[in-house]
DNA sequence: AAATAAAGCAACCGCCCTGGC
DNA sequence: GGCCAGGGCGGTTGCTTTATT
């Protein structure tokens, strides 16, 4: 079906619509007039409105025709495209606004829009539209992936925690079914990436997804020499997330680089409650439990905004930072990157 | 190296709404 | 007011990739 109205018109030169309508119909053998009266007998816009319409995924040729279409007449009258490329209009506006735009970015996702999509999703629920509008260049259909291949298990398991503060303290660094894929961060050794930066509730109720050995060590330590904030009263944190119901737990934050075996999924997640997306420049509010710990691997840079505030001049890394890793820990740091792995051949 | 299964994600489906005719 | 195409949206499917045994 081939939709031309007036409206169109005055949006589209008529030469080149002339053009182009010829274009398709030599190119794509299609009868127009015999493919609208096909339309008028059927009910639904969807599936009958190409009824032959190609499936599956899409070829660069027919990805480089879309745009060259949408260069030539912008945005909207997939009709005309799909006769060419003999695709649903809906599959060619879904293939553009989803994968083809430049206004999209394809990288990954980052802490602070997993931050938003899980705020967002506590506050509103599956609105993917809604929570894609509040990211930068991201679809509605990358939020809804991001959240069902990913942040759903996150948030399931510390909902699971929040009902049953005392519940088992399962540890995925363990029990790994044959086959399992683990997360990104208890990769094997040869391809484990560098210890990252995480901030780990040492209480509340995700304090046992701490490993026990973090936990502990970390926990107890006050004011450590490089601290990233000496001063633990000045340190900005957001107001309680959503992910307290009650808005009562106290947690206390410990901001280290840890190896990755130490931090389990649902705590590296915990860590990223405790961000803040829009850091307010109000006063820090009061948070009586506050413990504060962070330390910085040698040429470590940080665009962590609360860290930036305090400290514009960025002091010089620590240079023994593996040698005080071992020291807080109280676990050989090779070993440490070791965890996890299990030597079986 | 093969088998396995989870993760990731593009694409589709079906329903609904809107605006033009 | 009814019909229709276009478009928005959330749910689901199925293929590919990847990590692990």
């Amino acid at each position: 079906m081939v939709l031309i109205n007036n409206s169109h018109l005055n949006l589209l030169d008529d030469m080149e619509l002339s053009h182009l309508v010829n274009l398709i119909a030599s190119n794509s053998n299609v009868d127009l007039n015999q493919d609208a009266d096909e339309d008028q007998n059927n009910n639904s816009s969807d599936e009958h409105e190409r009824p032959n319409g190609r499936k599956g995924p899409w070829s660069p040729e027919e990805d480089s025709c879309l745009k060259d279409f949408v260069t030539r007449n912008g945005v909207g009258r997939w009709g005309l495209i799909a006769g060419e490329l003999d695709r649903t209009s809906k599959s060619c506006r879904l293939r553009w606004c989803n994968q083809l735009s430049p206004d999209i970015y394809h990288g990954p996702f980052t802490r602070k829009e997993d931050e938003i999509i899980i705020s967002m999703y506590e506050e509103r629920g599956s609105k993917w539209s809604q929570i894609a509008k509040a990211l930068e260049r991201r679809t509605d259909n990358q939020v809804k992936n991001r959240w069902n291949s990913n942040l759903s298990k996150v948030h399931r398991r510390s909902q699971k925690k929040v009902k049953s503060a005392k519940g088992s303290r399962a540890n995925p660094i363990r029990g790994n079914s044959k086959g399992s894929r683990r997360p990104a961060s208890f990769k094997s050794a040869s391809t484990r990436p560098a210890p990252t930066l995480v901030s780990i509730s040492t209480a509340g109720p995700f304090a046992d997804q701490v490993s026990p050995a973090a936990s502990l060590k970390i926990s107890e330590a006050r004011q450590f020499p490089g601290s990233r904030y000496r001063d633990p009263a000045s340190l900005y944190l957001p107001p309680a997330p959503a992910a307290y119901p009650d808005n009562s737990a106290p947690f206390a934050c410990v901001e280290a680089y840890l190896p990755p075996a130490f931090v389990t999924p649902a705590a590296h997640f915990a860590s990223q409650v405790h961000q803040p997306a829009n850091p307010s420049p109000s006063p820090a509010p009061a948070f009586n439990h506050l413990t504060s710990l962070s330390l910085f691997p040698p040429g470590h840079e940080t665009d962590d905004v609360n860290y930036l505030n305090q400290f514009p001049d960025h002091p010089a890394p620590l240079e023994n930072w593996t040698g005080l890793m071992e020291e807080i820990i109280g676990v050989d740091m090779e070993q440490a990157n070791g965890a996890g792995r299990k030597h079986t051949k």
